[in-house]
DNA sequence: CCCCTCACTTGATCTGGATCAGGGCGCGCC
DNA sequence: GGCGCGCCCTGATCCAGATCAAGTGAGGGG
């Protein structure tokens, strides 16, 4: 297994003990997966050659880039991801926000070519899986099939933010409840979190001018609907922004 | 396997023959998968059991519905199908449409329940696969496996016309030129067909108003780009409308 | 400490497409 | 054939959000 120094360091550095899986990556959906499922520890060399650590990209570094040959999917350990297009006018669509434990790269598995750019938005470390490898594997271990399945299924249908015309108050504040519900899942605060995106990338995503992005902020803060300052957001009313965001999430 | 009087007929009409996959049913995308990889013929009682063929559901008839349980995805034989959702206002929101050979209910395998509706256009014919039995199946045929996760992966990719802050000429060119080009891969002509879905469906979906389109093929049609009757589509200048088009398709 | 930069904000104006309102026409049904 | 219904077209008006044009203020480097 691959590992730089950095990565020495950080698994130094922990409790982390190559034995165990689940301690050794605990951020890596597919390791759990793989135990939830009854994967048993006589085959972890299985994961071992699958599993690459890689980082820290710093921010502005790019991961992949639009064309790159795809070889693996990646899970994220720490840090945030940014994916983007470039139209012919040159100006950036940004395809999605990827937090800790959020995969990355599952689009390009169609062409073998990453079909989009990623690039760190701060500081960011990967757990890189082969994907001809993890194939292999998925064919032996239901449960990971199982998962493979279901991750990429749900990847479908997450494009629901940005289809729909819906109003740039709908977007922003179904943006925001989307945010804060995957930070508390990570055991974040739900109400008050740090944007790790720039205005211009939020707007690039919800397909909005960034003055928008600030004039809409603005109101609901005056609304009292949040506080914001700079990057720093505080949800001080999450059921009315359920209320304005529900055509948009439906649930 | 199930076969009802009107699938009984179908198989009888034509060349079909059981005994042959291939033959038994060209239109199934998976049959070929298999096939193509190296799939051996002893295996085939693994596919009649997966296989069922049903329809034919008529115009305006549901094949599915949100919320129902998820158990199959479907590939289409023949007619087109169109899935969608409703907003809190019951307004439509078209989510795609379904030619021949394409697969519906892919998005469904997450949550284990249809996300959507899907409804006949046309007299629609289908094969439902099991989807339960077809992973099993996936584990055993390795390009099985690999057709399903390249067939999710596309999927996830497909929703650019939709997303993209696309003016209304980009939109239904695209549109045109995607139909097209489905059509053409189907061995019909590239440049002139019927759209079996209304303005209002192809409105619903591009997410823009019917009377936005009656204008837009007008204009069109008044630059000698397309011809337009009622439901009849002639395309007359490709080259300009791939131009027109060229920043939601990207190639 | 000050300046410079870059992200963000704020205000003024403009416009693409929605909405509203009405009219025509093909098609099925009586 | 005529009538009615649904789909489609067309014109007039309106508005959300883009665009244009200045600020403002925090952080960083000299």
């Amino acid at each position: 297994m691959l590992i730089d120094t950095h990565e020495q360091a950080l698994l130094n550095s922990g409790a982390a003990d190559d034995g165990d899986e689940l301690t050794f990556c605990s951020t890596c959906a597919f390791s759990s997966a793989c135990l939830d499922h009854g994967y048993d520890k006589s085959r972890l060399n299985d994961l071992h050659v699958l599993v690459e650590h890689t980082g820290p990209y710093r921010e502005g570094q790019h991961i992949f880039r639009e064309g790159d040959g795809f070889n693996a999917i990646a899970a994220i350990r720490a840090g945030t991801v940014k994916t983007y297009v470039t139209d012919l006018e040159g100006r950036e669509k940004v395809l999605g926000f990827f937090l800790q434990s959020e995969l990355i790269g599952l689009n390009a598995i169609s062409s073998s070519r990453y079909p989009c750019n990623a690039v760190a938005l701060d500081t960011v470390f990967l757990c890189r899986f082969s994907f001809p490898k993890m194939a292999v594997l998925a064919a032996r271990i239901p449960g990971l099939q199982e998962q493979l399945f279901r991750l990429l299924s749900e990847d479908i249908g997450k494009a629901s933010l940005l289809a729909g015309d819906f109003s740039a108050e709908e977007r922003l504040s179904a943006f925001l409840l989307v945010i804060s519900r995957r930070y508390a899942d990570r055991g974040l605060s739900a109400t008050q979190f740090r944007l790790t995106m720039a205005r211009t990338d939020i707007a690039n995503y919800l397909r909005l001018a960034p003055e928008t992005i600030s004039r809409i902020l603005r109101r609901f803060q005056e609304l009292g609907l949040i506080r914001v300052q700079r990057r720093e957001i505080e949800l001080r009313d999450v059921a009315q922004l359920h209320d304005i965001a529900r055509n948009v999430l439906r649930d």
